[in-house]
DNA sequence: CGTCGGATTGAAGATACTCAACATGAGTGG
DNA sequence: CCACTCATGTTGAGTATCTTCAATCCGACG
């Protein structure tokens, strides 16, 4: 007895800004392209991959997960009808996770072009800040990874290490040392973790010649030894160059 | 003895692609803005505000944090020089969390009109796409306050009552039932929570009569409470129309 | 009927939290 | 110069939350 229901993709931006009648069909538009049906447990598509179409999910549920390689898995994020996913394929080289059906799942896949249609006018300039909100959400997603797969000394060696290399990244981080003036208690604020507790983890990796933190510095030790224990995964920071790629002596994908 | 330094910025988009002498002249340009500094622990921008313009951290650094009612504070994202806050300026209605400088800290300030000469060409639809994209981080940033600042029983409830709400902006959310074909142990997954305590932690809000999970369906019964215990804000979800406000029956942020 | 994937329950152990005491150093005012 | 405060860091002891490792139960499905 549905009637007149309008497509949940337009149902959702409607909460952003009221469409004149053009610009909603325009947008109903998007939702009427042919979809592909997936069972539970389906892949949609998988870590590694490079998304050739926008995906939006018409009906059923997806999940964006991440395994890790012992064997735990985050969830980071839920995806109902209506949403969007991957207009990162524009910019980004491949996913950094899987995108998965729970259920009976129906999406469309807009074809790249179409999209381009309404991104054209976009200046390399554009899609390098567009790629920097996506890169953003990705760090979210991998901060999201941590809090809920790893222990406290694991969370505390990721972030060292994560920030080890956006420093090198803007070469500031001379002898794998970085300015970092945070108060203990604010480091707990970023872990997670409560005072007392990140400062037992903190010892514990200064005992174990990883890192060094004193006076608002952050000493990286054994910068192998810490990404190792952090099990870190460095495609989720998408430093290689997607296009127009020409080699440079210095580029941060060597970095990590 | 630095040399011929690139802006940070400049060093970072230059990750993604490789400018031409033109482009990077315009990149560039994006970092010789004046700055303004602030003293560690100063709010660069506060929850609630409505920013002005783009910033642009040019030394120092900078936090993302949310402080809760509680008195508890979760950091989110650590920024870094060369990075921008706040593109979503353009898109989201108001800030959802803090901007606070750690130590002395420089930000430009990009005037929203010069950073609307890249965009100025962009479609409502358009710009709806990139307030979809920029709701989607918030959401994420919203999981890593649940992931830190809460415990097992506070998750569970935050993520019904999340989805509760996306439920009811599509209108797929009747007697506030809605489908949920997940396994106890993929909601484990979500939450960051093992599979066993997931289950212990279902049948207490079960007894609380807040919420019945079964056979792929989640019931809510006591959407208040639900929402209460989860200590639900629902600021972060942008619901509230920024531009072209017209009055609707049906509006996502009445159902709040 | 047997098996298999979920769901459920029990018991023991690990991780992280709370509460509390104490140390240290910078800054302040007598 | 010393006493005082205040913010930060460190350590100890007891507790709560969450995990791990089982064992059992149940319905679906061959």
């Amino acid at each position: 007895m549905k009637v007149d229901l309008a497509p949940p993709l337009t149902m959702r931006l409607e909460q952003f800004t009221r469409f004149t009648t053009a610009e909603r069909t325009r947008v109903d538009a998007l939702s009427a392209y042919p979809y592909r049906t997936f069972e539970a447990g389906e892949a949609i598509i998988s870590e590694g991959e490079r998304a050739e179409a926008v995906i939006l999910i018409q009906a059923g549920l997806a999940i964006r997960s991440k395994s890790l390689r012992d064997g735990s898995r985050q969830i980071m994020a839920c995806l109902l009808p209506g949403d969007l996913c991957d207009l990162e394929v524009f910019v980004l080289q491949s996913m950094d996770h899987d995108l998965i059906a729970v259920g009976p799942t129906a999406c469309s896949f807009i074809p790249t072009a179409d999209v381009e249609g309404l991104l054209s006018e976009f200046s390399v300039l554009t899609k390098a800040l567009w790629w920097s909100t996506m890169t953003d959400a990705a760090v979210l997603r991998s901060r999201i990874i941590g809090a809920g797969r790893r222990d406290a000394l694991e969370r505390l060696a990721h972030l060292f290490y994560e920030l080890l290399i956006r420093h090198r990244i803007i070469e500031a981080a001379p002898n794998d040392t970085y300015r970092l003036p945070l108060a203990q208690h604010e480091l707990a604020d970023m872990a997670g973790l409560t005072l007392v507790h990140t400062n037992r983890t903190l010892s514990k990796l200064r005992a174990a010649g990883l890192v060094d933190f004193h006076d608002g510095w952050l000493q990286v030790l054994d910068a192998e030894g810490l990404k190792r224990l952090a099990k870190f995964e460095s495609n989720y920071l998408h430093l290689a160059r997607t296009e127009r790629f020409t080699d440079v002596s210095h580029r941060a994908s060597d970095l990590i």
